[in-house]
DNA sequence: TGTACATCAGTGAACGCGCGTTCACTGATGTAC
DNA sequence: TGTACATCAGTGAACGCGCGTTCACTGATGTAC
């Protein structure tokens, strides 16, 4: 097994990719430390050479999760050109990410665990929320108040997509995505129409 | 210090508020025997004699918690006359219930712990949201498709709770909870319009 | 009404266990000459 | 290029601690006579 500087950084990284999935499958407080350096192929000892305790690996982790699942929720419904608040709703509300929390937005998966946590915790949601409203905001465009809507669309689709978890194999599920993907369009038409008046 | 029989339906009973509080609080994962009993102003031993385990626990008390958050979101609201979806998203969307867990919904509270939990709590959780949505559509009445606006307004009211609660002191969070305010009243109208064409 | 006994809610010590953290050590990597 | 040494990523045993759970016991309550 090589020790190289090179490889400390990758360990770090082994670490830091599991934790991320980790938190968002199982929650903020779900972390061990036996477990996650067992899944990265190491002994637990070696943790405190790349953390300096559990409560740093879990901020950096929730801080990983948080740009990664940003990136998956905003970025992965353009395929194909410019995203829109339609294209971004559909891929966010769709079965395939409510089946895949590990991969998926970290705010859905643990704004109920970051509401009660410290100020730290919080902080480091909020500044990946208010990029997520501002990078809507701009995405919706030429509406009067763009912001509001963008806000009032990630709260539907994140409660949306925290109940369609909670009913998991029922078809409720699938009915509750579906509704709030209809919502989001609904609070947009009716955001342009008013802006015709 | 009394041991009756009558004693023991109350010991039980405060441990139940007291641990229902608690998970709406700090989560699900966060229940520890020996302190629950010494809020309870008992010792951690006697825990058994009132459940089998922590999960039974754990379990009842989500249960209550449900019930008695639904009783607060649902009940509240009308103090004169019947509720209506404005009164239900005003009452639901106040900084007073943001700021008070612990009384508060245990949907928007432990919607993200349940997500993540096993089959017997999140049908738990299932069986309470039905009631949720078929009161709601109950109240909301002649409107076409009232139980897609009940179940939408849900998922909106859920997710600005739960983001507000992660803005918590910012101004953000009074924002958030305004605009999701004006947005199920948007919904609804929105619906009523649709209805006259 | 008064006494003797049975019941059982609650006590507190003890258990095994897994946890986060520490630390002396190992041995491969990288460097200096 | 080859050897000797320093560095340091990772090892694995050990620590103290709090946890859920068990259990023999206590003593107040309730019952039978």
């Amino acid at each position: 097994m090589g020790h190289s500087r090179a490889e400390k950084a990758e360990s770090r990284e082994r670490i830091l990719a599991i934790t991320a999935r980790q938190i968002r499958e199982s929650g903020l407080d779900s972390v061990s430390i036996a477990e996650v350096m067992k899944a990265a192929n190491l002994t637990h000892g070696g943790f405190y050479g790349h953390f300096p305790s559990r409560t740093a690996l879990i901020t950096a982790a929730l801080e990983r999760a948080l740009i990664d699942g940003e990136a998956a929720s905003l970025a992965a419904s353009g395929a194909k050109g410019a995203p829109t608040l339609k294209s971004i709703a559909n891929s966010y509300l769709s079965p395939v990410h409510r089946d895949h929390v590990g991969e998926g937005c970290a705010i859905s998966a643990l704004a109920g665990d970051a509401g009660r946590a410290e100020p730290e915790v919080r902080d480091v949601m909020r500044e990946r929320l208010e990029d997520y409203f501002s990078r809507t905001t701009a995405v919706i465009g030429d509406v009067p108040d763009a912001e509001a809507l963008a806000i009032s669309s990630w709260c539907t689709m994140i409660g949306a997509m925290m109940l369609s978890r909670v009913y998991k194999d029922d078809p409720r599920s699938d009915e509750i995505l579906r509704l709030a993907r209809r919502t989001v369009l609904d609070l947009e038409a009716r955001a342009r129409e008013t802006a015709q008046t």
